[in-house]
DNA sequence: TTTT
DNA sequence: TTTT
């Protein structure tokens, strides 16, 4: 009975870091800039960045560090996650961030100066993924008749 | 490199209808109401309500028509999409639709006089969904050792 | 060029606490709680709750100050926001914030057995909403005549 | 007690129209397409391509008018509205538009080749814009003293 | 009628 | 630490 959903388009500030969990899931992280301009009260244009923590698994996750770079505009779905984790003083401490579900590359295919990779296509987290030998249910088949 | 998405909260307008195509795929029906208070010239207060067509397949179509019910308070997240259609008098028209993927009852549990059988949990349109057996790599497992 | 776009629903952990700024403003904040359901890899059901902390600012400060309370079903639009603070040893720490756009209230009007008010509507943070005296152009105006 | 809102990714299909009402408010139309990709029953990729008629008020009308083209890759933020008409045979009719209430031009500056006019910002559809003068109460004042 |  |  709930709903958490975060939609982002903004820019890397890194690169993607892809690392692997001891059981061999892959998940990438990487900073996201997301700005906003207002006027303060002397009416004065000022812009504000705010960053995200981005972090992706899995399939979405070996996309990211193989076609994402520094720089790069995407849009983000995905969900907010608080984890906490004790620091070096032994404090507990709590950390905010986006956990990934779908991602889009922006932009022209061609503009990608610093492209670590050729262009890919949009992408989905795995995870919620149909297995590749079930689709003699489309998602969406135009030739079906339609009972409505 | 795009994105079609629908977020609504609404009430059904009239209770799911439920069919199955003929290879037996289950869809739902409904029509969905949101309205929006606005002032009009004259300053005074007017509502105007959009009826939305809602289409739902598979599991998600039989959650729908066992659980929900005209009046009832919905989260909707879908996609839209425009279907044509070919008149009685042989023109070609078009219908816009949403169609749902995720779908949440909302308000308490017990206020649902009208309904038609107990109460549900929220649910997903399984053709995105993983199979049963594939859990032992989890959506999110706290317990794992997190690489960052 | 760029979103920062948050949309929950979710149940308040406590009664909206409201406070107002030196210079006047009206600031509401409370925890909100989205819960997510989900097999670990026992295949067994656990379900893990999110908590956010909600901000909200001016005249919609004041709305949920006065009609939320502990327990209630809400929608909240807004945008994620990171602050800094020093805390009591002099370290930099951050704290990540929704601040709320919008809110809807959810559920029957009837159903609010704690409610601290007499039910209200939906309302939107007054910062970005027009002045009074403005609507000789309406947002929306079904006689007026459309050119296309 | 409702929510009506539609996120768009997608790249126009014309130039927009910009036209005036006889009140002189201006308005610009223009097509979006949305693609998905997704396997037939076959297993062969198809692409389903969405055609969402868009609909800009006022300020943001003009800024669509004046920076966006055919091709453009735009984010769009808005409302479905469905409105009916009468066609020459005298058929009541009905036609589904998103009204754009913010606008985000996407990819890099530069690389808008059919561009009309110098690159922009992002825009928002003014109705719901607080009035120039009245920026004493800022949306956002990192200055201030926050009370919590 | 766009993009990949 | 990105983009405009």
């Amino acid at each position: 009975m709930s709903v958490n959903k975060v939609i982002l388009v903004g820019n890397l500030g890194k690169d993607p870091e892809l690392r692997y969990t001891p059981a061999g899931t892959a998940v990438a992280t990487f900073p996201l800039a997301t700005s906003e301009r207002y006027r303060d009260k002397s009416g004065q244009q000022v812009e504000k960045t705010e960053w995200h923590n981005i972090v992706v698994w899995r399939n979405l996750a070996e996309i990211c560090g193989k076609y994402l770079h520094k720089g790069k505009q995407v849009y983000i779905e995905g969900k907010i996650r608080t984890r906490s984790y004790t620091d070096r003083d032994g404090n507990k401490r709590y950390i905010t961030e986006i956990e990934a579900e779908q991602m889009q590359m922006l932009g022209r295919i061609g503009d990608d100066v610093g492209s670590r990779a050729p262009a890919p296509a949009a992408a989905q987290d795995d995870f919620n993924q149909q297995p590749a030998a079930s689709f003699d249910e489309p998602a969406y088949n135009p030739d079906d008749d339609i009972p409505f």
